[in-house]
RNA sequence: GGUCACGUGGCCGAGUGGCUAGGCAGAGGUCUGCAAAACCUCGUACAGCGGUUCGAAUCCGCUCGUGACCUCCA
């Protein structure tokens, strides 16, 4: 069942033969957003990645346990407010009422781009008590000290001791000192490197806990420390996140984890890489930035139409996880129209006449090889693109069998049934993708109609009334329906 | 300013010391009443300048450009 993997790991930034702590079981924990305001278009891309990864591992037979969490405290902006209470406070809702608005999105965004549920997805303030302990446990090991009501983690000291700061993200304590922001109750601390892993809340901070040191609130890392232990173990598989995350976030979840524990998290570390716009970074400051919705429907200056989502979701597949992305119109419109090609090619596979090959042919070795590749490239670090360009080698078989230009006799029937299998299973299982029906809701009236339709243009065309037959073609197109003439009769989809 | 990536044909995007990525667009052809689709054929690209090598887009150096991070953005 389960076959060599390669995955890329930031921590050893090179590529590793994948070995689970428990064979055939995987344990991945992914940082979730934070639910204060829209999920940004850059969030789906990542989790759409580690989507097809927990998909990857499951069609490989492993078991996986995939923890995603939703941090709803403690996620500071620049100026030191709480992104969750400040978005309460420019709505004016209370700030459960905002985590609750912006998961519902976030999750009817995933169910959009067919992402699947994570097993678990653990929200940071139902964890406040495993928070508190971590804390204890960090302050019992000597590497965090208490100051007015907040506690920090103390960096030079974890560092001095395990050598440990810095394994992900290559950085050198001295050059954090560079650091000059203002920000809040900075003087505290004995180190600028230092960070909070438990805060004082202020008297009109309204998101608060008690706890040994006073009202407070839990520090942004600290809840992927807390979380990721509870449900997956003190060390785990796998811990995936966007590229951005690596420092500080994820370089301080190590540091929490080995101040708690005395041991790494984990073994493989996955990063995303970021989404571009038009060849640049998505800012809002500058207006290059759009929104899911906004893809989707077309409403944007820098999209010439809309794009469905499993588009969108094709058109990352396109590039591999750790590359950026650049999203341009072009681009998009030559998704679209792959996965157009590539769909329409899955469905004439399903209504092929049979084959009748009885020897493997050149081309029957060929799809094979494509299928085998397909899979290998696909344990190799989760390379999609290649994967997806092997089943585009198959596409032209396919056609090629329906169009006259192969013959049936060219081709084993168990080559066509492995090809069956295979390209079900990568498209849908692994990569997630799903048919948007031509024909949409009212397709059982339309469908009759049509045939009604293409039956009387049927017979326009017997009697060479050329006019006629054309007439309903143009006026069918007109009215965004494509007939295509083909050896067996006309078929029509929608536009 | 510091750390780290990346720069591939018209566009997107794989690959990474010698061997076809793939998609879209474009050119020619086959098929078709025409059209669409499909099928066949076609691109010697790898930022620039040096260096290493029998051989580099792939390794090294410099320059330019883009991006990420540098206390809280996936």
């Amino acid at each position: 069942m389960t076959k060599d993997l390669t995955v890329y790991n930031s921590l050893a930034r090179e590529k590793q033969l994948f070995k689970p702590l428990h064979p055939g079981y995987v344990g991945m924990y992914v940082c979730g957003p934070t639910v204060y305001n829209d999920v940004h278009l850059g969030n789906c891309r990542s989790f759409v990645s580690f989507d097809i990864i927990f998909r990857t591992f499951k069609y490989l037979g492993y078991k996986v346990r995939y923890v995603r969490n939703i941090t709803d405290v403690g996620h500071l902006l620049d100026d030191g407010e709480d992104r969750i209470a400040k978005g309460a406070r420019l709505e004016q809702l209370e700030p459960m009422e905002i985590v609750q608005k912006y998961t519902n999105g976030f999750h009817d965004i995933m169910r959009v781009f067919n992402v699947l549920p994570p097993s678990i997805e653990p929200r940071a303030t139902q964890h406040i008590i495993e928070q508190i302990e971590m804390v204890k446990a960090i302050l019992a090991n000597g590497l965090a000290y208490e100051k007015n009501g907040s506690v920090y983690f103390d960096v030079p000291r974890f560092a001095k001791e395990t050598g440990h700061y810095g394994d992900l993200s290559g950085r050198v304590i001295d050059d954090l000192l560079q650091e000059t922001r203002d920000l809040k109750r900075q003087d505290e601390k004995n180190h600028p490197a230092d960070f909070a892993i438990w805060m004082k809340a202020d008297p009109e901070h309204i998101m608060r806990w008690p706890s040994p040191w006073g009202e407070g609130f839990p520090g942004w890392h600290l809840e992927c420390s807390a979380m990721s232990t509870k449900y997956l173990g003190k060390t785990f598989d796998i811990h995936g996140g966007g590229s951005d995350l690596k420092f500080p976030h994820h370089e301080n979840e190590i540091a929490q984890n080995f101040g708690a524990c005395g041991c790494a998290p984990a073994n493989y570390w996955l990063h995303g890489n970021m989404l571009l716009l038009n060849g640049r970074k998505m800012s809002k400051s500058e207006g290059n930035t759009i929104s899911p919705e906004q893809l989707f429907t077309g409403d944007s200056s820098l999209i010439s139409k809309g794009y469905s989502p499993m588009v969108v979701r094709f058109f990352m597949l396109m590039a591999h996880y750790r590359s950026t992305l650049d999203i341009t119109d072009e681009a998009l419109l030559a998704a679209e129209k792959g996965y157009k090609r590539m769909m329409d090619a899955w469905s004439t596979l399903a209504s092929l006449p049979s084959t009748t090959g009885s020897t493997a042919s050149e081309i029957d070795n060929e799809i094979i090889q494509a299928l085998d590749g397909a899979l290998a490239d696909l344990c190799d670090d989760f390379n999609t693109p290649m994967a997806l360009a092997k089943l585009f080698e198959v596409v032209p078989r396919i056609n090629g069998l329906k169009g006259g230009q192969i013959k049936p006799d060219q081709i084993q029937p168990a080559t066509i049934e492995r090809l069956k299998q295979d390209m079900g299973d990568l498209l849908f299982s692994v990569f997630g993708l799903k048919e948007e029906s031509d024909a949409g809701g009212a397709s059982e009236t339309i469908g009759s109609l049509m045939d009604l339709i293409l039956d009387l243009r049927q017979s326009a065309r017997a009697n060479k009334d050329w006019p006629t037959a054309d007439k309903i073609r143009d006026g069918l197109q007109a009215a965004g329906i494509v007939v295509k003439d083909g050896a067996e009769g006309s078929s029509w989809t929608l536009s």
